[in-house]
DNA sequence: TCGAAAATGTGTGGCAATTCACAGAGAACA
DNA sequence: TGTTCTCTGTGAATTGCCACACATTTTCGA
């Protein structure tokens, strides 16, 4: 069982696949490997196929017209992306980019669509996972919309507690590295304001900085301070295995 | 061939359903009518059923914190809406709310996933929904990431003239009746910015009011200062009959 | 382990956009 | 036809955020 087949398994969008429909999608998909930095796609390629990552971490992101870079999503191993430019035009409309050297699995669309049409339940698991992200979407642009940017900030810092979130003994540690730059690009705002909310927010007392980690101590605070529900750990949650480990969860 | 099931028929991603499955869920659903400013849903509402507008205009809304309204999208006669809850903890996460009288259809969750399950195309057409309700609100985040209003603004209108434009003699006219606080709520903004960037639009020649009505008369070059190719209208467009008339468009 | 490159911290001026406040215009109702 | 209510227009005061500039710290590859 080599490597992307484990991958293949591993997605639970295709583990009820029988070893033969597993083989046949495996023999049809072909391995790529990005270096750190590289670009998978960009606008305008044709998107006839459909990415599964399994090592590294891509960002999804478009530039704007004065060379801004809004981040939209993150992806984690495991996780499918690639997906919308099948029922849409066929055409990507923004960048995907290794954040790290990545290797990743290439699905050509038709075999998805194969799939989809003699396998409902893998037909049902795509839907959902549309849904799931188109959710995830809707929930940020209402982050964004009438608020400021230390409003934005706590959103998206429990958003990131929401897929990468551990407890520790101090307080609820983000585990994931994003660079002051990377966390301006995804709410729309600056470096700079970036580094003066996270500065204010720590003499607060709501977070400390460990080893170029946010942790997160007072996070029920934090969360009601912008009238949200305070998110729940990843680790706390047994329940909710639909999708994937991590591809349920797009920020 | 009463009027829900005229509605059923016409709604693209029903009208390959054999009569009897027509029938069938005509049988259960059930019609409702709202008042203008009536709530057709709230947050926190269960989400066992599947809307379909027959008549009238729903927006759909989350109000923030401060109390504001943040104007998410527009249903059309014919479009499907709250699609959402089915394949998300079937939960409610804004408001839907009639803008005029409106009569629509309440289709169970159930109905739609038996026949998902039955029929790939319905299954494949509720993806394909899902995936271009989701490429808009993407469009959306990225027109509001980094924009000032007034780029905001042309972006909105761009939006508008692809979902409601119609050629006339002076220009592009945009067959929709919207405040300037309708507006604002969905760029994120104030109503008096609104009236003030409109003012400085039509001061500049761009577009122009005509009976309470935005007519833009100067539309490529609009969408070029903003580096947008300009939209296509509705009534040229001959070619994307997939989903349904309006379906496909969210704004 | 050192040196370059990347990331963070801080201040200052300027401007875009919000807030508040009020006046006029249009639509809706009797 | 007036009365009321919702919309639109405009101005002044205020502020939150950005742009720019530079110092310091951390990271990472050679």
């Amino acid at each position: 069982m080599d490597e992307k087949f484990w991958y293949l398994k591993n997605c639970t969008l295709f583990e009820r696949l029988t070893p033969e429909q597993t083989a046949r999608l495996e023999k049809r998909s072909q391995v790529k490997k990005f270096a750190r930095g590289s670009l998978i796609y960009v606008p305008s390629d044709a998107g006839e196929s459909v990415l599964l990552l399994t090592t590294g971490r891509v960002k999804i992101y478009h530039i704007t017209g004065e060379g801004k870079q809004a981040l939209l999503a993150l992806i984690d191993p495991g996780e499918l992306f690639g997906e919308l430019a099948l029922f849409d035009g066929g055409q990507r409309e923004e960048f995907a980019e290794a954040m790290d050297s990545a290797t990743l699995l290439r699905i050509p669309a038709t075999e998805i669509f194969d799939l989809m049409e003699s396998h409902p339940e893998v037909s049902l698991g795509v839907t959902r996972l549309m849904g799931l992200r188109r959710r995830r979407i809707e929930r940020r642009l209402k982050s964004l919309l009438f608020r400021s940017n230390r409003e934005r900030l706590i959103h998206l810092l429990m958003e990131l507690v929401d897929k990468y979130g551990r407890r520790t003994p101090e307080g609820v540690e983000i585990g994931v590295k994003l660079s002051h730059q990377d966390l301006a690009n995804i709410i729309g705002s600056t470096r700079e304001t970036v580094t003066v909310v996270l500065g204010e927010l720590k003499a607060e007392g709501s977070l400390l900085i460990k080893r170029r980690q946010i942790v997160l101590t007072q996070m029920d605070r934090l969360a009601r301070s912008v009238d949200m529900s305070p998110p729940t750990l990843p680790s706390d949650a047994a329940a909710n295995r639909t999708i994937g480990p991590a591809a349920q969860r797009s920020f």
